[in-house]
DNA sequence: GCCAACGTTGGC
DNA sequence: GCCAACGTTGGC
């Protein structure tokens, strides 16, 4: 069972609103990135576990984890003129954009923070993906050995 | 709000 | 296919 990183701003969609959501269910949607987007449609899995992350706000950092529910589907978002993350290059009989269905699993007692994961970059988070100068992916794969020191930071 | 880093676009 | 210009991300 893979591990995965999904980033979100909590001011728009974040661990509260999954939260207060209808069985704590949302779909992941509005990925438009093609590298994150081969992750949803190619990789993640049903059953899945996924780290929350918050980012462009005032404490970056891992909220809590979600499970995966349905694996990538295409995302429909993209074929609404009216939704913000509308593409007209996204053609619905050959969809360029996927979406996921997450459930929130468990919410952490406190956000473990950036600072905090940057403080094991040289140790045991070398190479995480997250830690990487000038990462911007949305959505990607963490390593089982950083899966779980990262649990026992909470 | 700044700005470095990165991805995408489009002219050639 | 190169690469400059542009837009976006995201920490600070």
């Amino acid at each position: 069972m893979a591990g995965w990183l999904l980033k979100t701003e909590p001011g728009t969609f974040g661990i509260e609103h999954l939260a207060g959501a209808p069985r704590r269910t949302s779909s992941w949607d509005g990925v438009r990135n093609y590298q994150a987007r081969n992750f949803l449609r190619d990789q993640v899995q049903r059953g899945d576990q996924a780290f929350l992350y918050h980012s462009s706000c005032a404490v970056p950092g891992i909220a809590g984890i979600v499970t995966v529910t349905r694996a990538g589907f295409p995302d429909v978002s993209a074929f609404d003129r009216k939704n913000e993350h509308f593409d007209a290059a996204s053609d619905p009989a050959a969809p360029r954009w996927y979406a996921i269905d997450v459930q929130l699993k468990r919410r952490f007692k406190r956000i473990i923070t950036l600072e905090e994961l940057r403080a094991h970059a040289d140790g045991k988070l070398r190479g995480m993906r997250l830690l990487q100068r000038g990462n911007r992916l949305s959505v990607m794969p963490v390593s089982d050995a950083h899966w779980q020191f990262i649990l026992t930071l909470e």
